[in-house]
RNA sequence: GCCCGGGUGGCGGAAUGGCAGACGCGGUGGACUCAAAAUCCACUGUCCGAAAGGGCGUGCGGGUUCGAAUCCCGCCCCGGGCACCA
């Protein structure tokens, strides 16, 4: 398609001039007010994909926008440069990661340039740079001495795909591995971790502040899982130390203390150490059997055993009982791997009548079922699926069968219950969540090493600062073995004792990359001061970011750990201690989608960008972004999509003919005083600069390319047909800057033949508001709700005077046909109903 | 199973209790051209009608209201998150 302007030039031209005057480049001491805005650093997978324009499209305009506002517009960028695929290609071709990793920042850098997206490339940030393994390494050695990072055995998730431990969140919900697919298996190792539940109370309060979308704030709200409740004993039957023997009683947590009085057994998970002291002799074997089948088994089986009929094969009576506190008397224990031993205390008590899981088994077993809450009218005949008899009850309803709580309402009865227990000193309140502590060791290469040693004589030492950074050497094996290929390493391997200087050998794991992605935004604000990973001063300057953008696959993982390094950093610290939440808004775009699935790298269904930066140009692709839909929606790439892109090329022809003339033939513009037609131009223009701002301030870019495109359906005709000359140039010049930061180079380019100077160094339009008010309006008139006129009007016409308009209307007479109306809504000035 | 979103022309979407379908894509017709491309102009939800005009219409069924795509109740479908977390 022939266009309008050399699209290639301009965008170069512009592209080159915008790094060369540091447009973009923002000082700590910058007079204007600061304004942080952050597109998720990208992992570095080649040239960019349409994800990434859409993504930096959404960044560049608020920078741009940001700036012609008024701010001194922070806007960094940079690279999640660790990570498994370039420990693949290494693998497979035997290109050492770095230099796989370093060809491919430096194609997304280019087709990032490319788009027009501005950044302070000063302040670049690379994982795998030195100086940036070592500040990781030494918050390491802060987090270590302040006990945020401990080491512990633990049963992890490995992945046999990918030779490695997994965290919690790296593994799908049907236990596969969400790299490799894999199945998971569990192994009992020896890891590293970061002590994020310690934080888990502040995390779930903080989200309450945070102008994030309420479905990501709700996901971490789940992913938190607290839940409040009680820890209570059961003293096992003939263990309560009247024979002598040490006494003997199992706690278990509960959240409904209320319905105690419906426990009628109790279930243990397999991994319980009490299970040996509860099991009988003539249970053992059972018992033994069960216990070996639950280690053995992946998620995966655990789960697709589950549902009631497969129940039997998974639980096993030990034998023994347990005395219920509330009734007195015992209750027969169980072990069952639908109990798990990592959340609260690994044991239960099972009320079948108000818990679905125990109604199971206990239908499964035989097992007794006494209700404590009323069930509706009805329940037990057609209250469960299908319209069959009512199970479990979780519903709200009156207490029975539960002596001094009977009558009482759940919650209140709850609170006694909780009560009773303290007072008698059988347990108390608690609270536990789901969170679990974050596993950050790796079996991998790429990847930052963990800086400590461990000396035989004097355990696990941190690498001193001054040795800092530990880093991988380059001729490495990188098969993978289960271990860490630095492991097959001797140089690296072995070293010595910092304290004894006896022979040691080196920690050879290396941390998850979501280390690496948790706390580079604060070293964006300061990648300079030396002796810190950043100054705490200019990090408050900053900080929090004021808009990031990123994709909603982060919700949970990197957003959450994000916002616990924030405050592990203040509280150890290295950032100010004021500094919790690092990013105050947070706006998910939507994904683009290709035939129904996610389009990406690994799909094999990318399109790419540059095929259209020679044709439409990125200014044109960069509105389309903006224009196809609301950006936090999905889109779909379809066959039509390319002609929706050339439409919005044409849409800059036209702007571009409008605005930069031909040199013949000179436009038919005139001066003079001005006409109707002249005012209605200028209205229009001004009601565009209030529309356009009010678009951008909801991420209503669409609407707002909308308003543009209308805006030039109406100017087109008016200069073809001799507009007024001051009225034409403003029309111009204010398009020009509404679009400047939608497609800043073909503003730039056009600002700068008809002014000489920067489109973008403007400030932003602002709307008179006596031009913005309506002349006149449209006052629709409707007869029974439905339309039957249209009437100009003022817009500050009376109640009484719209009224008098509609009745008078000759539709409205017609259809009333001489009858009465009953009642009439006045609206004025937008509508009048007239009820008959 | 639980918790979020969402369902509007041929398509992407607009309209946050007041004219449903802005804007764009696609389509149809026309102007310009030897012709084509580009550009420009007009029409384009659906049904009835030659037209003027009118009926119907926002997943389905009810309700609230003078008035509902929008609010409420029930259901269907699509997408996402969580899921033995006691």
């Amino acid at each position: 398609m022939a266009r309008a302007y050399d699209v290639s030039e301009v965008e170069k031209k512009w592209q080159e001039r915008w790094a060369e005057e540091g447009t973009y480049e923002v000082d700590s001491d910058d007079p204007r007010p600061p304004w942080y805005v952050l597109s998720m650093y990208p992992y570095p997978s080649g040239p960019a994909h349409m994800g990434h324009v859409r993504n930096y499209t959404f960044g560049d305009l608020l920078v741009r926008h940001r700036t012609m506002l008024g701010y001194g517009v922070l806007s960094p960028f940079g690279f999640d440069s660790f990570g498994l695929p370039a420990e693949n290609a290494a693998i497979k071709t035997g290109t050492h990661p770095r230099i796989f990793t370093d060809a491919r920042i430096a194609e997304l850098k280019d087709s990032v340039t490319s788009l027009g997206a501005v950044y302070d490339w000063r302040r670049e940030v690379r994982s795998h740079d030195p100086e940036y393994i070592m500040w990781n390494q030494a918050i390491f050695q802060k987090l270590l001495a302040a006990g945020l990072a401990y080491r512990a055995t633990a049963p992890v998730n490995w992945c046999p795909g990918c030779q490695t431990v997994l965290a919690n969140e790296q593994v799908l919900a049907d236990g596969t591995c969400e790299r490799s697919g894999d199945v998971v298996v569990k192994r009992d190792l020896e890891q590293w971790f970061f002590r994020i539940t310690q934080y888990a109370d502040e995390l779930l309060a903080g989200l309450d502040e945070l102008e994030w979308p309420e479905r990501v704030k709700t996901m971490q709200r789940n992913w938190i899982g607290r839940s409040e409740g009680a820890e209570f004993d059961l003293v096992v039957e003939g263990r309560d130390g009247s024979d002598g023997r040490e006494p003997l009683a199992l706690r278990v947590f509960t959240t409904r203390p209320d319905t105690s009085f419906g426990m009628t057994y109790a279930v243990v998970a397999p991994e319980h150490p009490l299970v040996d002291a509860l099991t009988t002799a003539e249970h053992r074997a059972d018992v033994a059997a069960l216990r070996s089948r639950a280690e053995a088994s992946t998620d995966v089986e655990r789960m697709s055993e589950s549902g009631p009929l497969s129940l039997v094969k998974r639980g096993v009576f030990t034998g023994s009982s347990v005395i219920n506190p509330f009734t007195r008397r015992p209750v027969p224990v169980y072990v069952a791997d639908y109990v798990l031993m990592g959340y609260g205390t690994g044991a239960i008590m099972a009320v079948p009548a108000e818990d679905a899981r125990d109604w199971d088994f206990a239908q499964a077993y035989g097992l007794p079922v006494v209700r404590t809450v009323q069930p509706p009218e009805g329940w037990e005949e057609h209250g469960g699926p299908a319209g069959g008899p009512g199970g479990a009850y979780t519903g709200t309803g009156e207490k029975i069968n539960s002596e001094w709580l009977n009558g009482l309402d759940i919650p209140t009865a709850k609170a006694k219950a909780s009560e009773w227990l303290e007072t008698e000193g059988i347990g108390e309140r608690t609270v536990n969540y789901r969170l679990r502590d974050w596993l950050i060791s790796r079996q991998r290469f790429w990847g930052c090493p963990i800086p400590v040693v461990y000396c035989p004589d004097h355990g696990i030492l941190p690498v001193p600062l001054e040795q800092l950074p530990v880093l991988a050497p380059d001729d490495v094996e990188f098969l993978p073995t289960g271990e860490s290929p630095l492991a097959t390493n001797p140089e690296f391997l072995n070293t010595t004792c910092p304290r004894c200087g006896g022979p040691a050998t080196r920690e050879t794991d290396t941390m998850d990359t979501f280390v690496d992605s948790s706390w580079y935004f604060l070293r964006f604000t300061d990648p300079w001061t030396p002796d810190v990973p950043f100054d705490p001063e200019i990090a408050s300057h900053w900080m929090p970011v004021d808009q990031y953008i990123g994709g909603i696959e982060h919700a949970i993982l990197h957003l959450l750990y994000a916002r616990f390094f924030t405050r592990a950093l203040a509280d150890v610290g290295l950032a100010p201690e004021e500094m919790r939440e690092p990013f105050a808004r947070y706006y998910a775009q939507g994904m683009i989608r290709m035939d129904g699935t996610k389009m990406s790298k690994s799909k094999g269904n990318l399109v790419a960008p540059s095929s259209y930066l020679t044709t439409v140009g990125a200014d044109a692709l960069r509105l389309f972004h903006l224009f196809v839909g609301p950006p936090a929606d999905d889109m779909d790439w379809t066959e039509q999509t390319d002609s929706v892109i050339e439409g919005c090329g044409r849409f800059l022809d036209r702007v571009w003919r409008l605005a930069v003339p031909p040199d013949e033939p000179v436009p038919q513009t005139r001066s003079g005083p001005l006409t109707g037609k002249d005012v209605e131009v200028q209205r229009a223009t001004h009601r565009l600069i209030d529309r356009v701002t009010r678009d951008f301030e909801r991420w209503s870019y669409n609407t707002a390319v909308a308003a543009c495109m209308e805006f030039v359906n109406l100017l087109h005709p008016y200069v073809r047909d001799g507009g007024q000359v001051e009225v034409v140039d403003a029309a111009l010049d204010t398009l020009l800057l509404l679009l400047a930061p939608m497609t800043p180079h073909v503003t730039a380019e056009a600002w700068e033949r008809r002014h000489g100077d920067h489109v973008h160094l403007r400030p932003w339009p602002v709307s008179d508001p006596v031009l913005v008010a309506e002349e006149s309006v449209t006052m629709v008139v409707q007869v029974n709700g439905k339309v039957r006129d249209r009437v100009e009007v003022s817009p500050e016409v009376s109640e009484a005077d719209a009224e008098r308009l509609a009745l008078a209307s000759a539709a409205v007479v017609e259809t009333l046909d001489g009858a009465a109306p009953k009642r009439v809504i006045a609206r004025p000035p937008k509508l009048v109903n007239i009820v008959v």
